[in-house]
RNA sequence: GGGCCAGUAGCUUAGCACGGUGGAGCAUCCGGCUGAUAACCGGAAGGUCCCCGGUUCGAAUCCGGGUUGGCCCA
């Protein structure tokens, strides 16, 4: 091999990014991120669909973890065999980006956006959604995420809208799309709905009068019925009054007059003694009372002011009779349709009262609260009035209280379909699994109907049209708008210009304009399984080869977003789930547990992680640390932590091949039969196919965190910190052995299955690993197969007998260690019980690791122990009373081991003052004791003892390696080349000085010294070692 | 205000579906090893398994209540 290409294999492997680097340059070289975008074409689908990001604002270390979980399983199956589709897609339209576009502009409600106009007003939309698709990209290619980003969806292009427009048009012919009111949170101000997502940001906690007003019962003298609200101004809108079913309510006389409350609620409110029970009968029985209406200024359209009931009535607070204003409350509403109530709506849309309230006209209606109170109470319908606190919104714009309004929309009659979600649902697998009957299950059994429209400007248009005479017609194509309207060019799908697009009543001849509103952009996104495709229009036949999708992860908080509207289109649209299997994947938190937002300004930038610790880092720090749906506190010294525990030593471990099979030409060609390996190669193999094994079954449950630890542990635990450590010095062998060979042939099959296992994790160390083994199977390790266990390989005994060595290795350092014995003085002899006999190969490596020069095999150890004896003071005390006391003084005297030889023989003679007294076994203690020169490293079954002592020629020995440490410290410190040649100058103590002499040939090997002379030198160094002084003179 | 998830050593966490003396890694301290590694090996110290109650011979684990945090929704 030349220089060259010596460089190129071991360069980029002193760091993670370095790495990285040389390997997105071989990625680019190669072509490898194209390739795997057709790898196994032709070969059964893995159907992955990406959900779209908005690109108007950087990606943060969030977006990292949920490209990193679907790059990673799609690798997988990739690897395994399947073709993965994996197209970008970008998602454009929606309230968010037109913000983006008022704060640009300087400009904050619809009527400065008309002022500016509408159709500037999107162009800069369209702009600004594509303002960091730069940093997307980059990211994207950074992070190894595998996508097709030249062809991605898009969803403001005339092709998607034309997609949605389809499928609108599919459910509005199954009757599921039509016109209706919704409440919506509304700033009067701002003249806008807002989303739920705006909404949340503005709960403050406030105080408003809370009243009880009098609702006089039709028909019964000085008879009323008790409700109470804190929102004075609606009940102008009342219409009905609601009680629960189930509760009981009371007729009482209080004050002089008979009024309906709920028991429970009387008893609170009221003292004993203030009223007096006239009647008590269930919420139901009062269904139907008729009442009259407390102000007529608006002419209800149909009956109304009767009792209704209705489960969310709550006797927490209030009377446990509600007010019922269908125009503005959601229960409210949704009760006025169960009982086709009126909705009397005296509201203009900012916010005050319509000509026909005669006396507030004109007034926010917040600010007539005091009024009406005035008002009641003169009419002596007030009961009374307090402060009551409680939680409710403001715009976060502008800070105007909200009103909840009921406005005009369409809607998809996602009611309807709930038992088609619930069944679609329960085809999916979801992870964690708890979400598909918890959070996801529980949204689904208490689904709404879906507001679809917007009364906005940046969206993909409701393609309905309708006709002064209330008929609607929806377009599902662009060839079926031609057609109807007759143009040849319609320049976009867009507003304004859709808008201008008319055309005349298929019903009745009248000419029909488009309803003004965008559509929720979450449907947008909803319809990328078919709309990406541009079907029906096109790719039929790839549409149905994709759908459903087996795989889709976003974070949780999608659940009521993405997750919802792609199993709400597939379902009205095709009565299918949209995806099969779903990660859901929690956030990723500040070191402290906290949101990452701009505010705090606790964001993490991808990019300084990428520039400091790298993609795979980041990655299998996000992977390996816990389930992907478990909250990430982020901190980065997480990830340098991970980068140096993990991916350093898969580093080292390359280099360290690399390093030894140049020296020694080797490459991993003609490569020796594994079975007939050395015991401890067999054993890495067998590990690294149990791995296989392992990994292959918890990929295929997504389980990317056993996996990912799995592969940790054999890399650092079995390769790295076992496998090479014991077997260093079968690559430093000057000539060509056998065993050499096969040393590398193990290695090199490991490096080569680690970089396969890691592959799907960390794409960059994986390919690394891969060009560096030399295994040359072509351009990328991404498009070879993920390994298969081979079975024969696999041999459990020969695992668990090497777990029982390296334990009683463990515990023989253990016991050495409690001596304090040092692992570089030598020791004669170390005995094992409960582990082995091994081998001779394995129990080479127990006399090395361990450094003594015999291991001994017992099955029993009590011949290592001495027997002493001591007298037992309870045996003596039951039998000879106070006489004990001098029995006990003669025998202390005599030593515990001689006694206990003595005792076991037979018995032995005491004196006492009535004469010689025999004492037989049953008055002694045993005890066995380890004599002082071994030492004991004990855990269960196994027990190791080493033999401490250290006679002459171990004494010489253990001088020899003292100095050998010291002379290779000093090599180091002069940093010469680990092949450098020395002189040695060596002098010292007497002691020492016969250590050298004795070892001199092992001296003058290990440190690679072309002469050692015992001579005194000035500028040697001074050691002290235990034996004995120590001066070292080093020239290179 | 409602729903879901979580709380384990200074930090990051495993264990919990199926109850039986709570394991790792990092950090700290002591000792060792070192011709791949900012590596490694041995040891020490560090725990009210969030709190209260219940079930049980026995609870980190099961049940109820509370609390703190995260998420979703109002």
């Amino acid at each position: 091999m030349s220089e060259e290409n010596e460089n190129e294999r071991t360069s980029g492997l002193s760091s993670s990014v370095s790495l990285e680097e040389s390997v997105l340059c071989h990625w680019r070289e190669h072509e490898v991120t194209g390739r795997l975008l057709e790898h196994n074409k032709g070969g059964q689908y893995f159907r992955f669909l990406e959900g779209p990001p908005t690109a108007n604002a950087p990606p943060g270390v969030h977006h990292i973890f949920a490209r990193t979980v679907k790059d990673t399983v799609c690798r997988y199956r990739n690897m395994k065999g399947s073709f993965v589709p994996r197209m970008g897609g970008w998602d454009c339209h929606g309230l968010p980006v037109e913000i983006a576009v008022e704060k640009q502009l300087g400009i904050e409600n619809k009527d400065q956006i008309e002022k500016y106009g509408i159709e500037p007003f999107i162009k800069k939309c369209r702009e600004s959604v594509f303002s960091y698709i730069d940093d997307w990209s980059r990211m994207t290619e950074r992070l190894g995420y595998v996508l097709d980003l030249d062809h991605p969806y898009i969803t403001m292009t005339d092709q998607y809208i034309e997609s949605v427009w389809w499928s609108l048009k599919e459910i509005w012919k199954k009757g599921l799309l039509s016109e209706g009111h919704t409440i919506v949170p509304y700033c009067p101000r701002c003249g806008t709905s807002l989303s739920s997502h705006e909404v949340a940001q503005g709960y403050r906690e406030v105080e408003d009068p809370s009243i009880f007003i009098k609702f006089k019962v039709m028909g019964q003298d000085n008879t009323y019925i008790l409700a109470w609200t804190t929102t004075p101004w609606t009940l102008i809108s009342n219409v009905a009054l609601a009680v629960h079913p189930d509760e009981f309510y009371l007729v009482i006389e209080h004050k002089g007059a008979n009024l309906i409350l709920a028991e429970q609620r009387a008893r609170v409110l009221l003292k004993e003694g203030e009223y007096s029970i006239i009647r008590r009968l269930m919420g139901s029985d009062l269904e139907g009372t008729r009442y009259e209406p407390l102000y007529s200024f608006v002419k209800p359209d149909r009956p109304g002011h009767f009792v209704c009931t209705a489960d969310f009535v709550t006797m927490e607070d209030g009377t446990g009779v509600v007010h019922i204003a269908p125009a503005f409350g959601e229960d409210d509403h949704n009760l006025g349709k169960a009982y086709d109530l009126p909705m009397v709506q005296p509201v203009e849309a900012d916010g005050t009262f319509s000509e026909a309230v005669t006396p507030w006209k004109g007034m926010f209606v917040k600010d007539a609260d005091p009024l009406i109170i005035e008002d009641l109470t003169q009419r002596g319908l007030l009961e009374g009035t307090h402060l009551y606190a409680h939680q409710y919104p403001f715009c976060w714009r502008c800070d105007t209280p909200l009103l909840y309004y009921a406005r005009k929309g369409y809607f998809i009659r996602m009611t309807q379909l709930r038992e088609g979600l619930q069944r679609n649902n329960r085809s999916i697998t979801w992870y964690p699994d708890n979400i598909k009957n918890g959070r996801f299950g529980n949204f689904l059994e208490e689904v709404k109907d879906w507001n679809l429209s917007r009364e906005r400007y940046w969206g993909t248009p409701l393609p309905i049209w309708k006709c002064p005479k209330g008929h609607d017609h929806a377009v599902g194509s662009i060839e079926e708008l031609k057609g109807l309207s007759g143009m040849e060019h319609i320049p976009e799908l867009h507003r304004p210009y859709v808008d201008a697009v008319t055309f005349p009543c298929p019903k009745c001849g009248e000419t029909m304009n488009r309803v003004s509103y965008v559509i929720d952009c979450w449907y947008d996104s909803g319809s990328a399984p078919h709309a990406s495709l541009h079907y029906p229009f096109e790719n039929t036949e790839e549409f149905h080869n994709q759908f459903p999708r087996d795989f889709i992860a976003e974070g949780i908080d999608q659940t009521r977003g993405w997750f919802y509207s792609l199993l709400a289109v597939s379902t009205a649209v095709f009565d299918k789930p949209a995806y099969l299997s779903c990660i859901c994947h929690a956030h990723v938190l500040d070191a402290e547990g906290k949101k990452m937002s701009k505010s705090k300004g606790n964001v993490v930038d991808p990019w300084s992680i990428f520039a400091s610790d790298g993609a795979d880092a980041i990655r299998w720090y996000l992977l390996s640390n816990s389930a992907p749906w478990k909250p990430k506190l982020f901190s980065v010294d997480g990830v340098k932590e991970t980068n140096r525990a993990f991916l350093s030593t898969v580093r080292n471990v390359t280099g360290f091949y690399r390093t030894y099979a140049d020296l020694d030409g080797y490459e991993p060609k003609d490569r020796t039969e594994p079975h007939s390996r050395p015991t401890i190669d067999r054993w890495l193999l067998s590990r690294l196919n149990r791995l296989f094994a392992e990994l292959n079954s918890y990929m295929d449950d997504n389980n990317l965190f056993q996996a990912s630890n799995a592969i940790q542990a054999f890399a650092v635990e079995d390769l790295s910190n076992w496998y090479v450590r014991v077997n260093r010095r079968r690559f430093w062998g000057e000539e060509d052995t056998a065993i050499k060979k096969t040393a590398y042939d193990t290695l090199a099959e490991s490096l080569q299955g680690i970089a396969l296992s890691m592959a799907p994790f960390a794409p960059f160390h994986a390919e690394k690993v891969y060009l560096t083994t030399g295994m040359e199977l072509g351009p990328s390790v991404h498009l070879l197969p993920y390994p298969a266990p081979d079975i024969t390989m696999a041999d459990e005994d020969l695992e668990k007998e090497m777990a029982n060595l390296r334990r009683a290795v463990e515990l023989g350092r253990s016991a050495r260690n409690a001596k304090n014995v040092k692992v570089r003085q030598p020791l004669s002899r170390c005995v094992i019980k409960g582990a082995g006999p091994f081998n001779p190969e394995l129990t080479s490596i127990i006399a090395s690791e361990l450094n003594v020069k015999e291991v001994i095999y017992e099955s029993d150890l009590s011949h290592y122990f001495d027997m002493t004896a001591d007298p037992d003071p309870k045996a003596l005390g039951m039998r000879f009373k106070a006489q004990s006391a001098i029995i006990k003084e003669q025998l202390l005297a005599i030593d515990t081991k001689d006694l206990a030889s003595r005792v076991k023989q037979g018995t032995i003679s005491v004196n006492l003052p009535e004469g010689s007294q025999e004492l037989d076994s049953s008055f002694f203690r045993f005890h066995e004791i380890l004599p002082e020169r071994w030492v004991q490293g004990i855990e269960g079954e196994i027990e190791v003892l080493l033999d401490t002592e250290i006679d002459e020629p171990l004494l010489l020995e253990g001088i020899s390696r003292e100095v050998v440490r010291r002379i290779q410290t000093m090599r180091k410190d002069m940093d010469l080349p680990y092949d450098a040649r020395i002189e040695l100058k060596l002098s010292g103590d007497p002691l020492v000085i016969r250590g050298i002499e004795a070892y001199r040939k092992y001296i003058v090997d290990e440190t690679l010294a072309d002469s050692l002379t015992m001579e005194e030198t000035p500028e040697a160094k001074d050691w002290d070692l235990d034996q004995g002084k120590l001066r070292i003179a080093i020239r290179a």
